[in-house]
DNA sequence: GTGTATATCTCGGGG
DNA sequence: CCCCGAGGTATACAC
């Protein structure tokens, strides 16, 4: 990784065209041949790059950064005052934990906690437009689609809706209803799905991550 | 902007868990306060950061960078390799051209490159969900209510869908049509806005461009 | 502050 | 490769 501080003034032409004056920032240049351009505030956003793969060089008083998709990153060193590279070799990567996958897998695992009787048909039943996470069939051997978010907000909601409209025209699974499952949700789309008579459940989390073991519990 | 090359390892606990395994990195801590961690890749993104505003104690071995909410990073420092600082002061900031607004106002000049005879009633139509990006009227008399996006996915089928539901409820509108206006309709949203009946059109930003100055094709 | 819409969104997964 | 959905989305703006 290459850190540069300098004097500096960059232009992008590409997915759209965008000019920065001439000011001191940090320009950082990646071992994967990427480009970032970063002020000394906000957040981790550069206020320009330009992403790998794409043609580094390096001209002496300016750079040029070039993709195979047409975009063009121009960077003018008006001063430099500092450079330095280092070598970081590479990064064993992040382990996450908490996210909609895991929400996912661990009520696709026991669907009994999403309701008693409820059978999973499939994970992520593909229609038209979009995987609905969960296929299920009820006590009552009622179709059910499930739609899962960490944060249950309205677009949420409008996306079970657009699943549900397609279902239903499929004469071997009509009727489905929808449900709405979330850690938490929002009181809009509480609102919005109620009226849409989709049922909605919240879950939590930590209490679900014991059906993933559950013989801890038997002793 | 305080730059540190170290061997570290990072956990965050806040919207979710995270850990990054021992590895050399780069830390980055911005004069905002925010921190951001990354490894030689991806331009964007930092592996794990804090946003400001935050608390930041340098305890010599460990950082603790805390915010508000309750969010918490961990830095563990295992061997700093190299630790400068520099003074960027303020960025004067990114100039942009080309986004959505500048679609807009393209369109809005001739409202003709929508359709034969559509004549402006109003940009930013006002509804009390959110404004319509144009609100015109066609050859024919009838009311269009416009969305215009760079590119057209499906949450902007739906944005629209929700505009015309209340615009079909004010009676010296109704009845109101649909149109969705981008550079690029992605499939999805073409299939969705098909479905319910709102017309599409792709269309060309240097196209559209050069309306803006129609008297340099005279000569 | 919440709610809504944009973003060079980024990033990862599946066909 | 594109398409699609999730994101610790972040960010700006209106109410």
């Amino acid at each position: 990784m290459r850190l540069v501080i300098a004097e500096c003034t960059v232009d992008y032409d590409g997915r759209l065209t965008a000019h920065l004056p001439r000011a001191v920032r940090l320009l950082m240049v990646k071992a994967d041949g990427c480009v970032a351009v970063h002020a000394d505030g906000g957040a981790y956003k550069p206020l320009n790059w330009m992403n790998a793969p794409n043609v580094f060089t390096d001209h002496g008083d300016h750079w040029t950064v070039v993709s195979p998709k047409g975009e063009e990153l121009t960077i003018t060193l008006h001063d430099v005052i500092s450079d330095n590279s280092h070598e970081l070799g590479l990064d064993p990567g992040l382990q996450k934990d908490g996210v909609e996958a895991h929400l996912q897998e661990l009520l696709a695992l026991d669907t009994e906690h999403i309701a008693e009787g409820m059978k999973l048909i499939r994970r992520e039943y593909p229609t038209e437009i979009g995987p609905v996470d969960l296929l299920c069939r009820d006590a009552d051997g009622g179709t059910v689609a499930i739609e899962i978010k960490r944060r249950g907000e309205i677009d949420g909601v409008e996306q079970l809706t657009r699943y549900l409209d397609f279902l239903n025209r499929v004469p071997d699974l009509a009727p489905v209803r929808g449900m709405f499952v979330a850690q938490e949700i929002k009181p809009q789309a509480k609102t919005l799905a109620t009226d849409r008579e989709i049922d909605i459940l919240e879950v939590d989390y930590d209490v679900l991550r014991g059906i993933e073991r559950p013989q801890q519990k038997l002793f």
